[in-house]
DNA sequence: GAGAGACTGTGACCGGAGTTACAGCCAAAG
DNA sequence: CTTTGGCTGTAACTCCGGTCACAGTCTCTC
């Protein structure tokens, strides 16, 4: 198995090297363009993904059009699960945000491996249970925080996971444009605009497109909670 | 074993009578009075519980002191597991909403039966992924719909749930303050007697203490979604 | 059965954030 | 190079819903 950021996956987490190498080749590889979606709400599917490389968006759209992001996800991180575990249509679209390599596991393939491996059982629990856990607390953040705090919340977040340090500042190549930004905290983009625009005026950070460069984590770790 | 609650809990669904009955035998007890807490946020402890009688709510605490509530749970409901599968202090405080019987299993007593019973290890991975399911659909109810919207949604959910079928129309003895209502749906205890008052002048329902009689339901799901 | 405390019902006020409406800007396409 | 379309930056206007402030009601205790 050539791929160290499947391995990290915790799909794999429980899995000695042997087994881990038979359930790669029972994958396949799936890979997408910018703005090309995976699969859509309503959809039939019951595949599980991992991303190897790139960043998706899973949302979800109001009866009117509107959308609301769930997540961003990159490197070693599944989606999909939920249609498989709790079986029904697919709950959100899954779109890519820059180019994405994936790889994919269908149902017949996993279900014979929770009962074979019961790490793999567990290992499934605890991120089901980790991604509960988040998303409880979205909610808390959505009754509680006003939008920029909101906003503050998502940019350490994703500071946290594909963030690099540099000398003047962790530099966040999120990829998103301010109107994802927007849904990813449940706002609007003019509002969430502004929110930067007051954070990058006092000099906690620097816009840049689809990116931005935290010069004072502290400060914005305040302005988060 | 002489539960028949129990036996409908997903935590039993994948068991024969043998296995359940000796699943019952490592639970214990508990009974808590309306108003008393089982366990509070940032506690440590590593069990789950099981509803038999009665109700419980899930809430978190922001940091200066409001409170929201992420589930009412009745009988035959599961909580408390997610310290247990993704180890840490609690993220969630459980309150009795009135008198309530819970059972209760350490952390010790599940584990090995998900190697055993690889049914378990699947009911309870297809039960997390429904309410993973189901909190994204908060979430979205919250960034898209209105306080009115929301009050509706969670009466419909109760009603599900709670409701008895009378002439007059569906009994929702929901046990709950609008206080804890308003908490429920993330909204202000004023704002959700206004959106009911307005329910109830337009003939939707009619208010009771703690309690609510949906008189026509199929507005409620219009004015809902 | 009187008083206290908790819960419910309503109004006045005000602020945060959505909506609308443009004006730059940049990158890709021709 | 120019054009076009997508993205970003700002301002004016409006309104939902939170806060504050009471009044009325119900229930439980003494």
């Amino acid at each position: 198995m050539d791929n160290d950021v499947l391995r990290q996956a915790p799909l794999f987490s429980g899995l000695n090297d042997d087994a881990a190498a038979s359930l790669d080749l029972s994958m396949t590889s799936v890979s997408i363009r910018r703005g090309e979606t995976l699969f859509s709400e309503g959809d039939e599917g019951r595949e599980l993904f991992v991303v190897t490389s790139g960043k998706v968006k899973l949302g979800r759209t109001s009866p009117d059009g509107r959308e609301n992001l769930l997540a961003i996800l990159g490197p070693s991180q599944m989606f999909g699960e939920l249609s498989l575990f709790d079986p029904g249509p697919r709950s959100a679209t899954a779109t890519a945000v820059n180019d994405v390599e994936l790889r994919s596991l269908s149902h017949e393939a996993l279900l014979p491996l929770l009962g074979d491996h019961p790490d793999v059982a567990r290992a499934l629990l605890h991120q089901l249970a980790a991604r509960l856990r988040r998303t409880n607390e979205v909610v808390g953040d959505l009754v509680f925080s006003d939008v920029p705090g909101r906003v503050a919340k998502a940019l350490l977040d994703l500071a946290s996971r594909f963030g690099r340090k540099a000398d003047d500042g962790i530099h966040v190549n999120h990829d998103l444009t301010q109107e994802e930004l927007a849904q990813l905290v449940g706002a609007s983009r003019e509002t969430v605009n502004k929110a930067l625009a007051d954070f990058s005026a006092r000099g906690w950070l620097r816009l840049e497109p689809r990116s931005v460069v935290i010069m004072d984590i502290d400060r914005l770790k305040r302005r988060a909670r």
